[in-house]
DNA sequence: CAGTGGTCTAGACCACTGG
DNA sequence: CAGTGGTCTAGACCACTGC
């Protein structure tokens, strides 16, 4: 407990990729211990070293492992959680977050009823309209980080409350990732398409990007929806990734809102 | 450095509110020690002690202040830079956040040009319509935690980008706070009015909750954002809250999203 | 009861800012 | 150069969970 300054062993704070190329960043940053914890855990979620819903090693564990000490993982694993990727739970342990839970069945969902809590209407129907094959068009690339013409998923369905259709969703997907997602397995699936894509096809989603405006239901979207043509429609342009930053999903989301409205917190 | 276990002097972390009613919660929780630091900071900052922009003291300072360690101050910082309230900067100190700077000017302003960063299309150009004395209505009196009839401020105001008008703002204001607010002065102060608010009214904004819907262009609306009768505008009712999570303005935005689009980012 | 995350301390050193 | 926030360590103890 006296004069023993060394931070450790094998890993240094200072210039962890030096050289490297990867992020695109230029700068020659200094990257303190934690960020380079937080990039192997990172790692091990990404290649699935450990399940979403699963916990992960201890604090305890992990530092000796990293070689680190435990209040270095401890900052890590803080980062993490903040951005959703793990969940602590105290006296149980750390888990990967996952899509498949109760408490969190709408993260990525922000319409919530004008009057009650989200999810007071019972469960959402889910109806797929139509699930299949199709080739990129020049902006679901662009979105996708694919070239034209690739091969994609289209995916079409309708959410109801409380036996209202309120959201229509037309949704592109990369076709290899989601290999054998046929409309059946959807439809057969209860639950969140998230959580879905997690236990089915290792793919979890992140983070997302909305982009938010108002437009006339046409094109048979008044149909579904059931509202009268040109009437407004909140539309939702989402495009959702993966750990690393890897875009997996475009979605076009069509919301009803006189019954429902997009909530947002500003801080 | 050898065993002295004793936290510390003065403060002790348990139970910090025994008996009281204050948050409506029954639990009779424990509070960590930065929790508390963190709440004397947070009254300081309501009580303007520290003004917006200012310096507060050091970590250090603060340490010795509440008779804490540096480490006990630094997460209590920590959690109130994460909210925005300070900001800090390595090598000069911690600030108490404000409208008023340049990086920060569309904090609560989500609206973005389709093409182009925000900002990209100049300073937005505010025009007053309208700002005179009013009697809260029913829905503004719930919103802002006032009583029917008790005195407003009522606002009205057109920004416009690119000599585009895009927005409508109708807002609403307690009398109270805002006692001296005048058409002129707000029509004669460059900058973001939160950023007015905080100089000549010392009311920080700290906090907002937006409601989100596609409305048609109606009551006049369509004349001053130069769109036609019926057109589809994103409706964004905010309210906006200080420290205490005291509401201090409601205001309705109606935005034009043909060429801008309301951005979100969800994790 | 052991094991987990959560809090708190004390001290050392590093990176950044400005005079 | 001194002062600030930022990182890292080591160790103690507390609160919570579940066996």
């Amino acid at each position: 407990m006296s004069a023993t300054p060394v931070p450790s062993a094998g890993i240094t704070p200072t210039n962890p990729d030096s050289g490297s190329i990867a992020g695109g960043q230029l700068t020659p940053a200094f990257s303190p211990l934690y960020q380079q914890i937080k990039g192997l855990i990172l790692n091990s979620l990404r290649l699935g070293e450990w399940k979403p819903g699963e916990a992960i090693p201890s604090e305890m564990e992990l530092a000796a492992r990293f070689r680190v000490s435990q209040g270095t993982v401890r900052k890590a694993i803080d980062e993490l959680a903040a951005e959703n990727l793990l969940v602590r739970r105290q006296g149980k342990g750390t888990f990967v977050a996952t899509h498949a839970e109760q408490h969190v069945q709408f993260r990525f969902l922000k319409l919530v009823p004008d009057s009650g809590t989200p999810g007071s209407e019972g469960p959402a129907q889910r109806d797929i309209v139509e699930c299949r094959r199709a080739r990129a068009s020049a902006d679901v690339a662009r979105a996708l980080a694919l070239r034209t013409g690739d091969p994609v998923l289209q995916v079409r369905r309708v959410l109801s409350f409380a036996g209202s259709p309120t959201i229509l969703e037309d949704i592109w997907l990369p076709a290899a990732p989601f290999k054998g997602l046929t409309a059946e397995r959807l439809a057969n699936y209860q639950g969140p398409m998230y959580a879905l894509f997690e236990t089915e096809f290792n793919v979890r989603m992140v983070r997302a990007e909305e982009k938010i405006r108002a437009e006339p239901a046409t094109d048979g979207r008044e149909m579904l929806l059931k509202v009268e043509h040109g009437a407004p429609l909140l539309s939702v342009e989402r495009i959702a990734y993966t750990y690393k930053d890897v875009p997996m999903e475009l979605r076009r989301g069509y919301y009803r809102t006189d019954t429902h409205h997009y909530h947002n917190t500003l801080s």
